[in-house]
DNA sequence: ACTTGGCACTCGCTCCGGCTGAGTGCCAGA
DNA sequence: TCTGGCACTCAGCCGGAGCGAGTGCCAAGT
């Protein structure tokens, strides 16, 4: 029974302190959430999650403050999954169904997340595997320079820049250009990288055609895609009302570092969940006093890529990761529609 | 004479309060500058300033602080250009050299302008002008979805989908291409949308053939690439010591909302000349206690497009306009190259 | 075995008064 | 026109007092 209580008691601290900012106090506690117990039996249950690390005390005579792992309770086991309304709902099919392009899709969703959520908001571009290639174009800007383009059926179109060890001519290159258009054209993603392997494979020697093989597949395999990311409402940042030299300037500089946030959405891309990395439960320092919110998405339900947000330890956990949930998967439905 | 000595006031004003961030008395003045005049001297110089407007008092008994118009009289008449050092230079080369790409390259820019200045650094497109079409690829995404792809002599590759009016069936489709194909591989783009509007016009009606050449000419003139941009170094914001919710929270917004800045951008686009807006010189409310700092740049020193950088009025103004100068001459060098 | 009311205690926050010092404005003399 | 001197102003920095929210503990009640 006191169990129960004091979980009761915890989930009522992290609540308050989220809504407040301020270390709340036993007093305000009874009268703001219903328990019908005295400030005293409330004392004493907070002196204890205090003991077993759930929260901490800024000064002697402060309230208490959720540490991080009171809020790694509060997420694993006091969080009721709080639907959408039915106006939010609304509100984010029409924002995202309104775009044209791929890229259009994503810098929707970053702006979409980072508004709801009032947080940072990153979103990793799609990878390609269920897509096909739809046409391989060669084109020479030099004698060793060769620009390959491949557009893909998601309308998406990569792009890559070959050095070659030695000239190419016209002929070689029409050759090599049928060769590689029969291979890939038509073909999944995965196929083709297939195909032009062995293609690669059976030529003997390094010669040029071998090399441009050799760089297609792995152009055209997830490389390249997984590495771009759109990060979107940095003004959120502005909120942090304290601790801002200390706080807000190296995040900054890491949501320019966009190696560093692949890191940060790379750990954490378990499919169809919502994962919470609170504090410096995470690899990188400058992300050690704030949260990452994530959820793999993908058509298909097959997580290919990542999205999520960054914020204060401090934050609305269940609606956050609603608002997650619910973005990853209106956009996971685009994808497999287009 | 004394206005020649007043000018050489004001410029130690602005001089020492961009090194301090604080404002500047009389008897630091004349210690830090090697100026033969007691303090008393520069006190009645600087209450002259004041009543002509390029001072300003924060309090009764504090030091002067230039106003907008003492900067703006600064950069206009006290300004000696401060050229950037050997080593600057090489660097700058060096690094704007490593780019392979179009993206890479402006990518690059902004880095650089951002880490040179320690400002946010903003750069755009450079508009397409003066290159040629290397190849047009459509792609039919469903019978009335068609993509189209124009790979440009920079690399670069424009891409968009147009909704028909009515289905294209596999045949027209090649029609289409290889009439397009001919009227625009080879050519500069300026003559390739002169070739295409020819080729929708003698297309009698509004078959699917005449809208298809229609939107290429509209997707092929400049309006989309000038409309893409990048912003970097937003982490320096955090260096706007005071003044903090209430400067930098809207600027962070405005950062994102790039059609605003291409407003900032589009208004100073004289070639060859760095342009310094200050204070609310701008027609942009958020950015009425910022200095901004542009020029144009491009192939030719055609200026093309415009880059710069965003600070407060209280800024280095030789050395960024310095640094902005050698930013856009370096990258204007190597599109004149690649 | 819990819960509760009471009570003494702690300590961060705010207000207030005094002091300090940088900086000014002005004036009279060079 | 410049300079030294002088009185004045005022933001910023203590340091002490008082307040009040909040705590810990204990003894009594259920």
């Amino acid at each position: 029974m006191q169990e129960e209580r004091r979980l009761a008691v915890l989930r009522a601290i992290v609540e308050d302190y989220v809504a407040t900012e301020e270390p709340v106090g036993s007093k305000a506690l009874v009268e703001r959430h219903g328990l019908n117990v005295s400030p005293a039996t409330v004392r004493n249950d907070m002196a204890a999650l205090e003991d077993e690390g759930y929260l901490a005390q800024p000064h002697t005579s402060a309230g208490r403050v959720p540490t991080d792992k009171g809020y790694r309770l509060f997420v694993d086991r006091l969080t009721t999954v709080k639907p959408m309304s039915g106006a939010e709902k609304r509100a984010i099919s029409t924002f995202l169904d309104g775009a044209v392009d791929l890229d259009d899709v994503v810098s929707r969703s970053v702006r979409l997340l980072s508004q709801l959520t009032r947080q940072v908001a990153v979103v990793q571009y799609p990878t390609l595997s269920r897509s096909t290639v739809r046409h391989v174009e060669l084109v020479a800007l030099a004698p060793e320079r060769l620009l390959v383009v491949a557009i893909l059926s998601t309308g998406r179109v990569e792009q890559r820049v070959l050095e070659l060890d030695a000239p190419i001519d016209d002929t070689a290159l029409a050759d090599l250009r049928s060769l590689v258009g029969r291979a890939a054209t038509g073909e999944l993603i995965s196929d083709a990288v297939l195909a032009l392997g062995l293609l690669a494979e059976a030529r003997p020697g390094p010669g040029p055609v071998a090399a441009v093989a050799e760089l297609l597949v792995e152009a055209m395999s997830d490389h390249r895609s997984q590495e771009r990311l759109v990060v979107g409402g940095a003004a959120n940042l502005a909120r942090y009302g304290d601790s801002f030299d200390s706080a807000v300037r190296p995040l900054l500089e890491a949501l320019e570092e966009h190696v560093v946030l692949l890191r940060l959405l790379g750990e954490a891309s378990t499919s169809g969940m919502v994962t919470v990395r609170i504090g410096a439960e995470g690899p990188i320092e400058e992300f050690a006093s704030t949260s990452v919110v994530t959820t793999g998405y993908g058509p298909h339900d097959d997580a290919l890529a990542t999205l999520g947000i960054v914020g204060p330890t401090r934050m609305d956990y269940p609606g956050t990761m609603a608002a997650v949930r619910a973005v990853a998967r209106y956009l996971s439905r685009i994808l497999d529609e287009g």
